[in-house]
RNA sequence: GGGCGCAUAGCUCAGUUGGUCAGAGCGCUUCCCUUACAAGGAAGAUGCCGGGGGUUCGAGUCCCUCUGCGCCCACCA
C-alpha cells in the first residue's frame, strides 16, 4: 500500500502534478501510431494579444476532457498547441504596450529600444519605428504573452503534448502558409484584383467580410435637390452622407417607379459641384426608402458598388488610404464653382467635409429642411473605431464561394460531412456560406504577418506588371519578398526599371489559422509522415462566433487543398457571461482573470464549473459552481482514503453480496450512459451522472456497507464482497472523474495504482457485472427506507447513531424485498435492534429509538 | 426582413425516443462535534414546468400560435 496521508488535501497537488506529467511524457504523442489508432484534435491557438481569460478555461477545459476520454479508451491523442501570434491584433498589442507605430519607410535601427513597456501614458505620440524594428518588437512582446499563456494553460492541466507546439508566425507555420497559398495560385484557386474595398482608414488595411459588423451610429438624412438639365423640378433624394456629392456619378430609382420612369435617361447635375449625372433604374432601389431616388457615389457603401458595377458607370473616387478627400480637385469637376465648394473640403475626413458640405448647400439652397436625425447601421472592422470606407485597391483573394454557385454549394455539402455539437450550430454555418457576398480578400497592407509570397515584374519604366507574378520555389520557403529575391534574380534588380519588386502586404492572420490542421501535422513538410496519421483530424473544437471565420476558413483550404472536409466533428463551445448575462469583454470591463480563481478554489474545482456548462450553450460564471467542485474534489479524496483504509480483499474476491453486485450494476449502467455521452462530445453529461452516482456511493453505499466492510461480526466472504465492490466502485469512479477533475484523480490514484490515471483504461461497463444481468431497482426502495430512518433521528434531534429499538415497515412488495436483500447492512447502518414488515400500498416507517443510553 | 436558440423552485440549471417528470445543487430553515470527511453529515420548505390552443388514455416532453429575452445573418440611400 503506498502513502495514504493522514489528513489528505488538496493544497499545492498541481505543482507535482504538472512536473510528473511532463517528465514521464504522460500525454506525448506516439507518432508512429497509424491513423485509425489516433483521435486527433485541431485546437484552436489562442490570439496573442494579451491575457487569457475565463473563456479560455471555459472551452479548453472542454476539449480536454474529450481528449483525456479518447486517451483513456485507449486512442494516441493527438492534441497540438498553438499560438496565434501574427496579425493585427498582435500589431495592437504590441503598439499600446510600448508606444510605437511601424513606419515602413524607415530604416532598421539596430540600436532602437522601446519607449514603454506596458506602461504608456495616455498623451504619448507613438514613437514611428522601421518595420524590421517594429517586427522584432511584436515577436519579444508576443513571447512574453505566450509564456504567460503557456502557463496558465498547464496550471489549468490541458492535457496537450507541449512538445507539438508552434505559432503562427514562425517559420513552419509561414512555409506551410506560403505553399498552402502558392498551391491556391497555382490551381487559381487564389487570384489579385484591384476593385473597390472596404477599408479601415486608421488601420490602413482592406478588411474581409467576415471581420466586419454592424454598428448602430448616430446619422441623419439630408434632403438634398439635383437640378435637371431641361429645367423641370429638381430631383430631391435623401442621403445620409451629403459629403460624397463630389464623387456621384448617377441618381438610380427602380424600374417600376412610376414618378421616376420619365425621367430615366434624363440628366441632372450635382449641387455645388456642378457635375452632370445620368438618371439610371435598378432593382436595387428602394421605392419606399427615403424619396425613393438615390444618389450613387463612388463609394458610399457596398450598394454603390453593385451599381457602379452593374450598371458600368464611371468611378469618381475622391477617399484615399488616409481616409481624406483628395488634396486636388478632380478633372471631373469643371466649373468654377464646383472647384471652390471641392477646395472646401480637399484634405478633410469625411466627417468634417460633410459638416461643410451641409453649410454650403444649406447656403445654396439645395439643402431642403432641416436635416433628420436617425440611427442607420454602418459597417465597421470589428476591433476599429471608424465607420470602413471603400476604396478602389489591387488586393488578394482565395475563391470561397462568395463568387460562385458551385463553389458554394460545395463548400455547403462540406458542412454536411461534419457532424455538429450541438447540431443546430450547423445553421449559421450555412447561414453565413449562403450570404456570401464576394471571395475572401486575405492581403493586409501590414508588417507582422506572413508576406504574401511574390514578386511583380517591373516595368522599363519601373512600374509593377501585375500580370507576371514572380513566385518562389516551395524548397525556398518561408520567403520575405521584401528582402529576398525572386528565382532567378538578384538584389541588384530590386526596384529598378525592368527588374521586380516584392509584394510589401502579409496574408490575413485567418490565412494562416486556416491551416491549423496542416501546421500541426505537419502537411508536406520535409521528412514527416505525421500528416496522413492525423488528417482528417476527429474534431474542431471552438468559440460558435467564430464558425464563420475560422471554421469556414478552414473549410475552404481543406477543400481547396485536399478536397475534403478537414474533420469529421466540429465542437462548439458557447461563451461566458457575467452574472447579468452580458457577454465578458474588455471593452465592458467586466472580465475574469482566471490565475486567481485557480489559486483559490484549485483547477479541478474550476474545471469542474467549465465541465458543468453545457455544449454550445452560453454560461453564467458562476463562482459557486467552483466551491461545490472543491467540494467534490475533497470528497474524492477521502473517500478513496475511506475504502482503501479497509485492507486490501483477498486475493480473487468478487463481490457475492446481492448489496454490492446492485451497486456494481447501477455503476455499470452509469459507465455506458457517461461513455456514450463522452463519443458524443456531451462532456457535461458523462460528468452528471457521474457526479450523480458518486454522491449517492458515498452518501448511501458506503454508509451501508462499511460495517461489514470493518469485518467486525459479519461472515469473511461478506466482508470480502464489500472490500472488493468497494475497490472495484472507487477504481471505476476514480477513472470516470479523471477527466474533469485530473489532478485530484491522480493524486488517489497514486495511492493505490501504479502508472498515472490519464494513462488508465477507462472503464467498461461489463468488467463490474458479470455474464447475467444484474437487478439494482430494488436499491430505491431501500434508500427510502434509510432516509426515513435518518428523517426521524434528525426529527427527533438526535444523533445519526442513535439506537433504534425496533423499526415497523408498511409498504409494497418491493420495499419488503428490498429490506430483505440487504437486512444486515441496514440493520448496521441504522443501528436497528428488529425490523417488523407490514404490507400496505405506500411506504411509511414508524421508528422507534430506543432510550438513550445512561 | 430571414434564421437559430432560450423561457422549469429566490439563483444556476438537469429533465435523451410522451407514461414515478415535478428534479439537482446553491441559497434558506432545522438538527447532528458520527471513529473517511465539521472547509463535514442528516433532513426540511419552496414551482398554474412563459401564455393560449391542439394531438393523445396520458404532454415540461409532440404540433400550432402568441409573448419576452439572446444570438447569427441581410443590399443598412
Amino acid at each position: 500500500m503506498a502513502n495514504i496521508p493522514e489528513r489528505p488535501s488538496l493544497d499545492g497537488i498541481e505543482a507535482s502534478l504538472i512536473d510528473r506529467w511532463e517528465h514521464d511524457g504522460t500525454y506525448r504523442f506516439d507518432p508512429t501510431a497509424t491513423r485509425d489508432q489516433v483521435f486527433a484534435i485541431d485546437t484552436p491557438p489562442p490570439t496573442v494579444s494579451g491575457s487569457l481569460h475565463i473563456g479560455h478555461v471555459f472551452s479548453y477545459t472542454h476539449t480536454d476532457t474529450v481528449a483525456r476520454y479518447q486517451r483513456m479508451r485507449g486512442k494516441d491523442v493527438f492534441y497540438p498547441i498553438g499560438w496565434d501570434d501574427n496579425g493585427l491584433a498582435t500589431e495592437r498589442r504590441v503598439q499600446n504596450f510600448t508606444g510605437v507605430r511601424c513606419d515602413p519607410s524607415l530604416p532598421y535601427d539596430p540600436d532602437f529600444r522601446a519607449p514603454f513597456h506596458g506602461d504608456v501614458p495616455k498623451d504619448h505620440r507613438a514613437v514611428p519605428v522601421s518595420r524590421p524594428n517594429f517586427v522584432e518588437l511584436c515577436r519579444e512582446i508576443t513571447h512574453l504573452d505566450e509564456q504567460a499563456f503557456e502557463e496558465l494553460f498547464r496550471r489549468l492541466g490541458l492535457s496537450v503534448d507541449w512538445s507539438l507546439l508552434y505559432t503562427t508566425i514562425g517559420d513552419r507555420a509561414r512555409r506551410v502558409s506560403q505553399r498552402a497559398f502558392l498551391r491556391n495560385l497555382a490551381r487559381g484557386e487564389a487570384y489579385q484584383q484591384d476593385a473597390p474595398t472596404l477599408y479601415d482608414i486608421d488601420e490602413r488595411t482592406a478588411v474581409a467580410q467576415a471581420e466586419m459588423e454592424d454598428r448602430e451610429v448616430p446619422g441623419a438624412y439630408h434632403r438634398i435637390a439635383f437640378r435637371r438639365l431641361d429645367g423641370g423640378d429638381p430631383i430631391v433624394i435623401a442621403t445620409t452622407r451629403p459629403e460624397l456629392i463630389p464623387s456621384c456619378v448617377a441618381l438610380v430609382a427602380h424600374p417600376d417607379d412610376p414618378r421616376y420612369q420619365p425621367l430615366f435617361g434624363t440628366m441632372v447635375f450635382t449641387p455645388l459641384f456642378g457635375v452632370d449625372v445620368p438618371i439610371v433604374a435598378h432593382p436595387l432601389a428602394d421605392p419606399e426608402k427615403g424619396t425613393g431616388i438615390a444618389m450613387i457615389c463612388t463609394f458610399g457603401d457596398v450598394t454603390d458598388v453593385v451599381w457602379w458595377r452593374e450598371l458600368n458607370l464611371p468611378s469618381r473616387a475622391l477617399i484615399g488610404f488616409d481616409g481624406r478627400f483628395a488634396g486636388e480637385v478632380p478633372e471631373w469637376i469643371a466649373t468654377d464653382m464646383g472647384c471652390e465648394s471641392y477646395m472646401q473640403i480637399a484634405g478633410l475626413a469625411p466627417k468634417q467635409a460633410q459638416k461643410r458640405v451641409v453649410e454650403m448647400l444649406a447656403a445654396s439652397g439645395d439643402l431642403l429642411g432641416e436635416p433628420e436625425p436617425i440611427t442607420h447601421p454602418v459597417k465597421f472592422y470589428e476591433r476599429g473605431s471608424r465607420p470602413l470606407e471603400i476604396v478602389a485597391t489591387r488586393q488578394w483573394y482565395i475563391r470561397n464561394g462568395g463568387r460562385g454557385q458551385q463553389l458554394r454549394a460545395d463548400l455547403l455539402a462540406r458542412g454536411d460531412e461534419l457532424t455538429w455539437h450541438p447540431s443546430y450550430m450547423q445553421h449559421r454555418y450555412d447561414n453565413w456560406v449562403g450570404g456570401l457576398n464576394g471571395d475572401w480578400l486575405i492581403s493586409r497592407q501590414r508588417y507582422f504577418g506572413v508576406p504574401v509570397p511574390v514578386w511583380y515584374r517591373l516595368d522599363a519604366d519601373g512600374n509593377p506588371i501585375y500580370d507576371e507574378v514572380l513566385v518562389p520555389g516551395e524548397a525556398s520557403l518561408p520567403v520575405d519578398p521584401s528582402t529576398d529575391c525572386p528565382p532567378g534574380l538578384t538584389p541588384d534588380q530590386r526596384g529598378v526599371p525592368g527588374g521586380f519588386i516584392g509584394d510589401p502586404d502579409v496574408m490575413d492572420t485567418w490565412a494562416t489559422s486556416s491551416l491549423t490542421p496542416q501546421i500541426a501535422g505537419q502537411w508536406a513538410e520535409d521528412g514527416s509522415a505525421l500528416f496522413d496519421r492525423v488528417f482528417p483530424m476527429d474534431v474542431r473544437p471552438q468559440g460558435h462566433d467564430i464558425i464563420r471565420t475560422w471554421l469556414f476558413a478552414t473549410m475552404v483550404r481543406s477543400h481547396h487543398e485536399h478536397g475534403g472536409s478537414p474533420w469529421r466533428n466540429a465542437a462548439l463551445s458557447g461563451w461566458i457571461l457575467d452574472p447579468d448575462r452580458k457577454k465578458m469583454s474588455k471593452s465592458k470591463g467586466n472580465v475574469v482573470t482566471p490565475m486567481h480563481l485557480l489559486e483559490q478554489y484549485g483547477t479541478d474545482a474550476v474545471r469542474y464549473w467549465a465541465a458543468s456548462g453545457r455544449p454550445g450553450v452560453d454560461t453564467a460564471f458562476d463562482e459557486s459552481q467552483m466551491k461545490i467542485g472543491r467540494k467534490l474534489a475533497t470528497k474524492l479524496l477521502n473517500v478513496s482514503k475511506f475504502v482503501l483504509s479497509f485492507g486490501e480483499p483477498a486475493a480473487g474476491a468478487t463481490a457475492t453480496v446481492d448489496l454490492d453486485q446492485a451497486m456494481l450494476a447501477r455503476l455499470a449502467d452509469v459507465v455506458a450512459d457517461a461513455t456514450s455521452a463522452f463519443d458524443g462530445y456531451d462532456y457535461a453529461r458523462a460528468l452528471e451522472r457521474t457526479e450523480q452516482f458518486f454522491w449517492w456511493f458515498c452518501d448511501d453505499y458506503v454508509e451501508l456497507v462499511k460495517t461489514r466492510a470493518y469485518g467486525e461480526g459479519s461472515a469473511e466472504d461478506a466482508t470480502q464482497s464489500a472490500r472488493a465492490a468497494l475497490r472495484t466502485a472507487l477504481s471505476t469512479l476514480q477513472r470516470m472523474l479523471a477527466p474533469f477533475l485530473p489532478f485530484v484523480t491522480d493524486e488517489v490514484w497514486g495511492w493505490w495504482q501504479s502508472g498515472s490515471v490519464h494513462r488508465a483504461s477507462w472503464p467498461a461497463a461489463d468488467e463490474l457485472t458479470g455474464s447475467s444481468p444484474v437487478d439494482h431497482g430494488w436499491l430505491d426502495p431501500l434508500c427510502d427506507v434509510l432516509a426515513a430512518v435518518r428523517r426521524a433521528k434528525t426529527e427527533a434531534k438526535v444523533s445519526q447513531r442513535a439506537e433504534v429499538e425496533r423499526l415497523e415497515v408498511h409498504g409494497p412488495a418491493a420495499v419488503h424485498d428490498a429490506i430483505g436483500r440487504a437486512r444486515t447492512d441496514l440493520v448496521a447502518v441504522g443501528s436497528i435492534r428488529a425490523i417488523d414488515a407490514a404490507p400496505a400500498d405506500d411506504l411509511q416507517c414508524v421508528v422507534h429509538l430506543a432510550p438513550p443510553a445512561e
